[in-house]
DNA sequence: GCACATTTGAAAGAGAGGAACACAAAACCC
DNA sequence: GGGTTTTGTGTTCCTCTCTTTCAAATGTGC
């Protein structure tokens, strides 16, 4: 019989775990919710929940505090909240031009936050991992608990094969072929599982998770620094691709005529709307980073002629390629991140002229525009949001082994 | 309580249907099987596997037969097999030269199919839904029993809306917002539920449930014609967008100095790859149609350097489009069917050449670029796919309302 | 203070799949 | 050709999980 096993069928265990797993995601997504409301949400009697809650508050993930009287008739309802001590992720981002790390509780809740300058160039995986290894070392000796964290996330700028976290190509860091899951794990002295992702696929998870893109489920991340990154929210799934590689739009050809790419390749989207376009044009240093960019905001501002064409043939480029973009995926929102975001106010009119032009009329008019709200954290608090992934999946995994966690007051 | 559902919890009888649901799949997609490897597949436990199948041959959707020993040691398996006849669905096709019809049976077998020429340029659509009634009608003549169909789908050249079957836009007909799904409803003279799509999405949805991609999770599927559709499976779901707008990669911008396209805009991809393109560059009449394509390829074949020109540009715009969607899709599989898979032995090298040059190494590596298997009824067998949809998502509902089928020999 | 609305808590009930055992049928081995 | 091995079936009882139901608790509004 040469089948295997595809399909799983499901046993009363799934439906257990779908309905933990459907209670911690809107919890944590959602904030404070009271019994009733997490009713309302999932379709589930109030025994079920009563039951879920009761085991979720056993095992220390989540605490129920008497709710103020809301003026509404009836019998209050507890707030149900989650305990963000009792399960925390360490994030962590290599960017172009700084790293970063941090220390998320469950619910979201940020409870340390550092990040440091980085020189742009190449810079050996060890030099980085050292520096990415000491950050965390100094939010660790500021945590008062001692409790390991539940899971690792990092945001790195490059193509990683999601599979395992192998970065295939850093292009900015002068990378290829690195087992960055690996050697975080050596440096970081931890058993818990690494998640290592792109950049701009984790600014995308963050801003439908906590960003201006929450509910949405056809969203398009796109992420300008030196490349263009892109993160393809499908159906309210990230789009990876068979391996992982899926979402790099920075590198679709848009121009013939174009300039070489580092990828190799003539006319690639980000030759044409990347950073180094951008300064160029407007008469700036190529690799002049964010504040060279800041000095071209500024002179357009002031009305200077060379900056507002540049930004004008930016934004031309952008829309040309995002005319594309919203012709295939047919989304609810393009969300304009890093340098995008930045130079959005001065570009807004421009696309929009773009899309009107090339797009289809039906996708074009269900699409709104709109720059990132989440600023450069985005990435890293998207590797935070990676690193729950597994508890939101599964909470059942938690509630066993864990008898004892730190105990809050619970009423 | 400004909430409102969104998840939906799971109880017992959602494991219930989520099984009967794999089952029936199963058996669909793959044809008859054992009891044993049923097991296999789906790893729920024989006790079951016997009470749902059980159910399945009450009903009359299936039927178990004695199996010929196989050679193997160990008591023979008992073959459980779909009855074609319990359900069965009407597919129709709106080409862009063709009408057709056929009624396929649960398992997919082809019961009756029925094509017809139809001349190019653009058609009422009450013509139209006529000459596909009448079609309809021929088919419904020849079929012995009185059953109705449980489900209609419909594949289009236009672009539909997939919640409601409006067709958004159909250039090849000269259609503007049309509410096929009610006109066909009227003529039909049917209560069956009437589902709508693109032929490109359904073209993919074929192959992936019976031509050369059965199995893989993420597939680009290029249908090449007057114009170039594009049904694209992003982690074994049909990519729809926020509308069912999603897959039109006809209108991708390629190349900013190109020709005006029939859409509004300027230098889309099917203004450089489709059948205008080659005939045009070929010194053939442009709405020349399928026959002046023969003719080309003829040609080509005898070495006509007009004919080979004029494929290997469009083989060059194909490649430049593809590398694009390669490094946004990260695809196992690129299939391209209707004209791009009649001219493939011609082109694919130029494609292999231009993804080698313009796709990131990674994804570039995993991809596989082959001609459709289905040839032209793969969109008319996916829209049978189409109106079996609910019949495999929830297969209970089938379970209960019919207790009287046609009975077959059970053993 | 009373009617009403809403939530909580606990126990009984129902639906679905799992585990274990006895039995059946074919191929293999000597 | 008979026993052994292998694979598959039928049946019964068990477990897990959510639903149902009813009584009690806790608010609001008049």
């Amino acid at each position: 019989m040469a089948i295997r096993q595809i399909v799983i069928g499901q046993r009363s265990e799934t439906v257990r775990r779908a309905n933990l797993s459907a209670i911690v995601r809107e919890l944590h997504i959602r904030g404070p919710l009271s019994r009733s409301e997490l009713v309302a949400l999932t379709g589930l009697t109030r025994s079920a929940i009563r039951s879920l809650i009761g085991e979720f508050v056993d095992a220390g993930l989540v605490y129920e505090e008497r709710a103020a009287p809301l003026g509404t008739p009836g019998r209050p309802s507890a707030l149900v909240r989650m305990n963000a001590d009792s399960a925390v992720v360490l994030a962590l981002e290599i960017s172009v031009d700084s790293l970063a790390a941090a220390e998320v509780g469950l619910g979201g809740e940020v409870l340390d936050l550092v990040r440091v300058d980085r020189p742009r160039g190449h810079s050996s995986v060890g030099a980085i991992v050292t520096d990415l290894a000491e950050l965390a070392a100094e939010i660790r000796a500021r945590r008062p608990t001692s409790e390991p964290y539940i899971g690792v996330g990092v945001a790195i700028v490059g193509v990683v094969r999601r599979s395992d976290g192998f970065v295939s190509m850093a292009p900015n860091l002068g990378w290829r072929d690195v087992p960055l899951d690996e050697r975080l794990a050596f440096a970081l002295h931890t058993d818990a599982p690494i998640s290592v992702a792109n950049d701009a696929d984790l600014g995308a998870l963050a801003e439908i998770r906590r960003g201006s893109a929450i509910g949405a489920e056809d969203v398009l991340f796109i992420h300008g620094e030196v490349g263009v990154g892109g993160g393809l929210i499908v159906g309210g799934r990230p789009l990876t691709g068979v391996a992982g590689y899926g979402g790099e739009v920075g590198h679709i050809p848009v121009n013939p005529n174009g300039l070489a790419c580092r990828c190799g390749s003539v006319g690639c989207w980000e030759t044409e709307v990347g950073e180094g376009a951008l300064l160029l044009r407007a008469g700036h240093a190529p690799g002049g980073g964010r504040l060279e960019v800041a000095a071209v905001l500024r002179e357009a501002e002031a009305g200077s002629p060379a900056a507002l064409d540049a930004l004008d043939n930016v934004g031309h480029w952008l829309g040309f390629g995002l005319a594309g973009l919203v012709n295939i995926f047919n989304p609810r929102l393009v969300i304009l991140g890093g340098l995008f975001g930045r130079i959005h106010p001065f570009v807004a009119r421009t696309i929009a002229g773009e899309l009107d032009r090339r797009a289809l009329p039906a996708p074009r008019e269900l699409v709104r525009v709109v720059p990132a709200s989440l600023g450069v954290d985005a990435p890293l608090l998207g590797a935070a949001e990676l690193a729950f992934d597994p508890l939101l999946a599964d909470p059942a995994i938690w509630l066993r082994p864990r008898t004892s966690l730190p105990e809050l007051a619970s009423a």
